[in-house]
DNA sequence: TTCCAATCCTTTAAGCTTCAAACGTCTCGA
DNA sequence: TCGAGACGTTTGAAGCTTAAAGGATTGGAA
């Protein structure tokens, strides 16, 4: 996480700033809100719970979910690696929170679900992480909050547009 | 931070709303677009360049203070702990990308400037990089991307507002 | 001057992350 | 029914990340 910035091509002594491009501001103060909130959320996460953002993570996906997931649609919701997942899992496991099976159904795939302890372990720290979310975004008005997840679509969405036929280019 | 690693043409991440609180979902969407961007340029200036992000910041942040940064700043400026740089700084220097040494100063303090090498690589990346930017920002009209400055301006400051006197509590 | 707290950096341990390669399993068509 | 290719997961190498502990240096107070 950190302060990307631009190309600056000149590098000019006097002004910071620079007249970058909009949309690299616009970029870079995403980011910075982006990274204040989830380091917050990281930090308080650890103190008061003893736990990582990538575990709290990974249960509130199968909190959501109590037949439980595969591995691989675990990747794909928590936008992370397939090969990320299987140490993570392993030690979730080996915490208690969750378990882990061979599918019934495909011997290929992996199923994970909370237990029960995971699920009350999930429980309190959902409702502290929740807690934390409000306190931060409090400063904004229920409009605001309407139009801002509005440009965020739309600017997801472009996002994706321009990510479609990456490979064919 | 990435899931988009294979274009598996379907990405259906965004499933059930699950009545949370406006602020929870906003989060999420904002969690979603930053990761995605981020993920893209990660791939990108891997695919690209051989470089990776935390290595392409470093070098953005003493692009644009020629007389080079101290770690202690360096770490400020790219929001990471100190003991992240020690080994950043030394991969880089080994590429010759930039290079370190004892403040004139200060000696406890180390110095980080760039090369002229490292000052060409950094070009060539800080563009293409701008280009990326641009073409995911691209649906967004003008008067658009004004107003979500404006709007996470004021989440920004009202998550760091959140944050004061965090250890007095 | 002497001493001590603050500052700067490095080291260490543990965990997260990716990509690429490898392995087992499944599916489907010949 | 057999084989090719797709799929789900694991492994390994490399790098990023943090918190905590430790060493060097500085600057100011007694």
């Amino acid at each position: 996480m950190s302060a990307i910035s631009s190309p600056d091509a000149e590098t000019r002594l006097d002004q910071a700033p620079a007249a970058d491009h909009p949309e690299l501001r616009l970029w870079l103060r995403l980011f910075t809100c982006s990274t204040l909130v989830e380091t917050t959320i990281r930090r308080r996460l650890r103190a008061e719970f003893g736990e990582t953002l990538p575990r709290f993570d990974l249960l509130a996906q199968l909190a959501k979910v109590p037949a439980g997931l595969t591995l691989s649609e675990l990747s794909k919701r928590m936008m992370v690696s397939n090969g990320n997942l299987t140490a993570l899992v392993e030690r979730l496991v080996e915490a208690g929170w969750i378990e882990r099976q061979t599918s019934t159904t495909d011997r290929r795939a992996q199923v994970a679900r909370l237990t029960p302890a995971g699920r009350g372990a999930f429980r309190k720290m959902a409702a502290a992480h929740e807690r934390w979310v409000v306190e931060m975004t409090g400063g904004l008005a229920p409009h605001e909050t309407e139009q801002l997840m509005g440009l965020l679509a739309k600017w997801k969405a472009s996002a994706r547009r321009a990510l479609e036929g990456e490979t064919a280019a």
